[in-house]
DNA sequence: AATTAAAAAATTATCGATATTCTGTGCAGC
DNA sequence: GCTGCACAGAATATCGATAATTTTTTAATT
């Protein structure tokens, strides 16, 4: 009923998988031990260790970290393996940035072209966030899974009329990858912000149909975050490979 | 001398690499069947198949693959096998919104920031554009890969000091997408345009710092182009696959 | 002692064979 | 004649072993 004009990017479709593919599998909980930082940054990914970590064969595991390359979570070099994408206090903001521009645009037509149904599903994923705590303990953070799943269904729900599913895929990738310096350095951030309080701004003046606060309120909430974030990253990254030269 | 700034994201590295992968060398070659079309739009790739083809084993052609639907260029779902991503008018029209979003952005702060470095990159680029027939042949068209090289190059000169790389991989990628629209409908579209004036007029309100004018000529160049393309596709795909039931 | 060269170890990339899943066909039952 | 189930054939997904490459260690020479 919901979902009778657009494809919705939110679900994966649970339907259609019958048996996920242990290359799936293997994705899904390696792209979690990316993002949450579980795997380090800029960590050698050798095969034999991964083979063992997940019980899988080299097959399925190379395919998923050819998706997760893809995905820029992790990087490839011909011959010399796979590592864990490194993080840099430039990498971050060339990263804000990006994510500013195309979620400006993404928001702004959603506003646009959204219908009634689009209202519905942002009220009810901005619903479902605000019932989630932050953190998975009252007098200390601890990282809360669902509230991530959640906070990233309202991003997404709040510009999926946008009319693009390529603008979609591409504000989602980034993201995901805001994400895995927020989940890294998240002890630093927290509990700093009203970040409920952002959200149902920036929810209200979508429905208002206000293009103008909308846009400008996303854009600040994500350089508060990114203000915070990158504090906690040195700027320049020690290299663990070296050890004997320098 | 010239990439002392930012790495050159249009050369790969030649340096680097001192053996190709098969799985590099496999998408290399399979990325240009689908873009010229000799892997027609919604084929079904078996493995076997391919195997033969291109002369490799299972592992590195799915590897391939899977870095293909990354791209976008074609799909997979699991336990069903790959296939050459399926064409439409609708598919076209996203395309070329989604593009002119990113384009905009990309070239617009390519103008702001772009120092002398980038001046010469984008002249040396036209330059080398303008100098390569358009068709292989005099008479009638044909396809000339060096055109098709040199232009994509000149369109990624050109945005390419807008201080993303996301954004230069993204306008990137779907430039590959309408490239392969247009290279499949090409026979249409020749020889009614003079696209080398085009070209000209936008590098050259580029050039003089003109962004409304430079991006507005650049929306206008893609539209054109979708307008002809999205012609000569039909509203509705037959499908194939179909044999009894209807 | 330092630099280069060669051998050994470790790791990635690749293959061919096997297990699993899907698709189509024919047959029994209504 | 139509629907559903079981079976056979085809295709995908996965594995473990081998080949090719890079990195580290060891040794020799200046």
């Amino acid at each position: 009923m919901l979902d009778d004009k657009l494809p919705d990017l939110q679900q994966p479709d649970t339907e259609t998988r019958g048996t996920p593919s242990l290359t799936a599998s293997v994705y899904d909980r390696m792209r979690e031990d990316v993002l949450s930082g579980r795997l380090a940054p800029d960590a050698k990914l050798r095969i034999d260790m991964l083979r063992t970590r997940y019980s899988v064969g080299s097959t399925p595991l190379r395919e998923a970290l050819t998706r997760l390359a893809g995905d820029g979570l992790i990087t490839h070099e011909d011959q010399k393996g796979f590592r864990v994408a490194a993080v840099s206090r430039a990498e971050m903001r060339e990263l804000v940035l990006t994510r500013c521009w195309l979620e400006e645009i993404a928001l702004r037509e959603a506003i646009a072209r959204g219908d009634e149904s689009w209202e519905e599903r942002v009220v009810l994923a901005h619903h479902r966030l605000s019932r989630t705590p932050r953190s998975a303990k009252a007098d200390q953070f601890a990282p809360n899974d669902d509230w991530e799943h959640r906070h990233r269904a309202f991003h997404l729900t709040l510009i999926s009329a946008c009319g693009s599913r390529w603008l979609l895929q591409y504000c989602t990738q980034l993201h995901d990858q805001a994400d895995r310096y927020r989940r890294i350095a998240v002890v630093a951030s927290y509990p700093q912000r009203d970040e409920l309080a952002e959200h149902t701004r920036i929810k209200d003046a979508a429905l208002a149909r206000d293009t103008a606060a909308a846009t400008q309120m996303l854009q600040a909430h994500f350089q508060r975050t990114a203000a915070i974030i990158v504090e906690s990253i040195p700027e320049k990254l020690p290299r663990k490979t070296r050890r004997k030269a320098d």
